[in-house]
DNA sequence: GCCAACGTTGGC
DNA sequence: GCCAACGTTGGC
């Protein structure tokens, strides 16, 4: 059975565009059990997932990934130039999961957090819940399809957003902070 | 195990 | 930059 996610990155980190261009993705750097209990054990291959750009201006829904494999082990924790390092965890038993992603589609214009929260459709959806910080989230079908219908309509009026178009050298499944960010350039 | 201090996330 | 809402750490 086919599940759906909603995965968060921040754009100057990896964006859909960058996706767009590399084809395939491992989504390394979580750091969260929950979260790397999701992709250990829950998702699968051939799910689909909601491409969130969080901490952009405006954040919102940017387009749709494809889950092609699930609970690989990240091999930033084994990397000891890596800010994801992990030196108590063990080849034979890895800490630290990542999905890989392969991308499906851009919206035709980003679907912005404002109208998400507007929609009566998604008054459930967890990523607008108070306090919820989950980089992946589960979706259910019918919220997944209303953010894909929302995402393929262009909006009459509005910018495009100056979406980042760096290149792929971080991490998708925690967020930098501004001062990390700052650091990397 | 408790809990205060500190760090992180992410919208605004 | 601010701050709410967490999660993590470490002393006890």
């Amino acid at each position: 059975m086919t599940r759906f996610w909603l995965l968060k990155c921040e754009p100057d980190v990896y964006s859909i565009d960058d996706l767009e261009r590399d084809g395939r993705t491992g989504w390394d750097g979580v750091r969260n059990h929950q979260v790397r209990n999701f992709m250990r054990d829950e998702m699968k291959p051939g799910d689909l997932g909601i491409f969130y750009h969080s901490n952009a201006e405006p954040p919102g829904a940017a387009g749709i990934v494809r889950i092609e494999r699930s609970g690989v082990p990240d091999p930033t924790q084994f990397d000891p130039k890596s800010e994801y390092h992990d030196p108590k965890s063990r080849r034979e038993d890895p800490t630290w999961r990542m999905c890989e992603v392969s991308f499906v589609e851009r919206f035709a214009e980003l679907v912005p957090l404002d109208r998400l929260r507007g929609d009566a459709a998604l008054a459930s959806l967890l990523i607008l819940r108070r306090g919820n910080r989950l980089s992946i989230t589960p979706l259910e079908r019918a919220e997944f399809d209303r953010i894909r219908v929302l995402g393929a309509v262009r909006a009459e009026t509005g910018t495009k957003g100056a979406a980042g178009k760096q290149g792929a050298v971080g991490t998708k499944g925690a967020a930098r902070t501004k001062e990390r960010l700052r650091a990397a350039k």
